[in-house]
DNA sequence: TCTTGACATTGGAGTCACTCCAAGGTCTAG
DNA sequence: CTAGACCTTGGAGTGACTCCAATGTCAAGA
C-alpha cells in the first residue's frame, strides 16, 4: 500500500503522513525498491489508531504516545488511565462549546443591533468614530454607545 | 498610560501588544522621554476596538484592517459589508458547535462502552491489539470490534 | 519509442496568533 | 544603596500541519 492510497482511505493528506513520520510519531514503513514507503496492515492498523485518538482531539504527542502502548500491547496502564482521560476531555470540550455559545450570542445581538439600526445610519460619524464602529465597539461589551450618541443627537 | 497598565485594562498581555505592534496591526504609540510607549485615549480606543473584532473570532488580519478603517471613519464600506461578515463568522461557530458536539457524543459513547467493558477486559489481549486499543479504535468509528471478538471468544 | 500524467521522493519554509526568553535599561520605595 | 517592578529589544518556540521546488518512477496511449 503506497502513501497516497493509505491518506485516501483514513482521509489524511500525504503531508501529514510523512509529517507523522519525519516527527516520530508513526513508525517508518519498509521502502519499495524504488524507494516509496510501502504500509503493511500494521502500519495501517496503528495510524487509524493514532487518527481516532487525534479525532477525540488529543494533543498530537499524547495520542502518539497512546497509539504506541497500546499497539505494543501495553494496555493494561492505558485500560486504567483512559476513563479518566475521556473525562478530562469531555469537560474541555464542554468548556469549548459553552465558549462558542456565547460567541454566538454575542453574534446574534450585533447582527439584531445592525440591522435594526440601518434607517438610523444616515445621522453620520459620531464624534469619536461612525456608528457601524460603535456598534463593534459596545454591542460586543454588551452596552451600546452608539445608541446613545444616536438619542441624544435625535433629543437635540 | 503605559504598556502594562494598558494591558491589564484589556486583558492581554504586553507581549501580544508588542506583537501587534511590530506586525503593523497597531499604529506606534508616541515614547516618552525614557524610551517607553505612552499610548493616548485614541491609542486605546483604537486597541480595544480591534480586541473587540478578535474577540468575534474574525482573523487577526481583518480585525486589524476593519478596525483601522473604522478608526479612520471610512466605515460606509464597513456599514454595508458588516452584516454578511458576522453571517459567515456565525455559521462558522455553528459549524464548530456541531463537530464539537458530535466529538462529546463520540466521547460519552466510549466513556460508557470503557466503563460498563470493565469485566470483560480479562479476556486479554485480542490477536491483532488489546481490548482497550480497539474500543477507542472502533467506539469512535461507530461500530466495535473488541465486542464482536470478545464475543467469539466467548462462544469458542 | 516517446510523451503525458499521476504518482512518489526530499528538505525546507510558511501558517496563525501568540508566548517565552535573555540581557539589559529605568524608576520608585525603603 | 538596593530590591523590585516595570520597561526595552530581537529572536526563538509552539502545534499541527501545509505548501513548495526540484527531482525520480512508472503505466498507458499515440
Ligand atoms: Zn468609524
Ligand atoms: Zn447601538
Ligand atoms: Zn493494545
Ligand atoms: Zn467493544
Amino acid at each position: 500500500m503506497r502513501i497516497g492510497e493509505l491518506a485516501r482511505e483514513l482521509g489524511v493528506s500525504t503531508d501529514t503522513l510523512r509529517f507523522y513520520e519525519r516527527e516520530g510519531w508513526l513508525p517508518r514503513p519498509v521502502r519499495a525498491e524504488n524507494g516509496y514507503r510501502s504500509y503493511r496492515s500494521d502500519d495501517v492498523e496503528h495510524l487509524r489508531l493514532l487518527l481516532n485518538l487525534r479525532r477525540i482531539d488529543l494533543p498530537l504527542e499524547e495520542a502518539a504516545r497512546l497509539a504506541s502502548w497500546c499497539h505494543a500491547g501495553h494496555c493494561e496502564t492505558t485500560s486504567s488511565s483512559l476513563p479518566a482521560l475521556i473525562a478530562t476531555r469531555r469537560s474541555d470540550v464542554r468548556a469549548r462549546i459553552d465558549e462558542l455559545r456565547r460567541l454566538d450570542e454575542r453574534l446574534d445581538e450585533l447582527q439584531a443591533h445592525l440591522v435594526g439600526r440601518t434607517e438610523l445610519s444616515v445621522i453620520g460619524p459620531s464624534t469619536s468614530c461612525c456608528s457601524a464602529a460603535a456598534a463593534i465597539f459596545d454591542a460586543v461589551e454588551g452596552s451600546c454607545r452608539c445608541c446613545a450618541v444616536a438619542n441624544a443627537e435625535g433629543d437635540a
